[in-house]
DNA sequence: CCCTGATTCGC
DNA sequence: GCGAATCAGG
């Protein structure tokens, strides 16, 4: 018989194409549910957006249905005003992603002992997720989350961007 | 015109 | 399964 078996297709074939991995996909998940827009979620995971799209629609994690969020947009312009003089483009965006290694890892040691199963979290849980769904291993923080909070205040650090994002409060 | 998300379709 | 192209809505 045979000592190499055919069976082997692409195992360690790839290389260069990693794709998306439990992580991409945790960040993807974590993000999503941040409220964070697909165009975000692609700028920060380092692809672009259809993938984003792509890969919600095929784990079914669509928001709803269609488009309907984006309309938060202030497309309000007065017609004396000019529209935005400034560069439009998502370049502060992007600025914001790569210039915020000035905080890495505020947070410290995250309390795992808490961990519970989904059927077990509650309101005022944290509902960050541990490990990849699916996973034998895979719970939730389980912390103590503050009212109205999704996570602890530790994964609230790690799922909210801390970084000054340019407010222009005008009216 | 710009933006958005969702689906389609070739790879 | 992946994502660019395309579609559809605002």
């Amino acid at each position: 018989m045979p000592a190499l078996s055919p069976t082997y297709s692409q195992t360690s074939a790839q290389t260069s194409s990693p794709t998306w991995t439990d992580e991409r996909i945790a960040l993807l998940r974590q993000h999503f549910e941040a409220g964070l827009s697909c165009r975000e979620i692609a700028a920060d995971i380092g692809v672009s957006r259809n993938a984003v799209i792509g890969k919600l629609s095929r784990l079914n994690l669509t928001r709803g249905r269609t488009v309907d969020d984006r309309k938060t947009h202030d497309r309000g312009l007065a017609p004396g005003r000019a529209r935005r003089a400034v560069p439009r483009l998502q370049y502060e965006m992007l600025a914001t992603i790569y210039g915020e290694t000035d905080a890495p890892v505020v947070t410290g040691p995250i309390d795992e002992a808490n961990r519970c199963s989904l059927l077990e979290l509650s309101e005022n849980r944290c509902r960050w997720p541990i490990s990849s769904p699916g996973e034998d291993d895979f719970c939730f923080c389980g912390n103590a989350a503050p009212d109205g909070q999704s996570y602890c205040a530790g994964h609230s650090r790690l799922a909210y961007r801390p970084s000054s994002r340019i407010r222009a409060a005008r009216g």
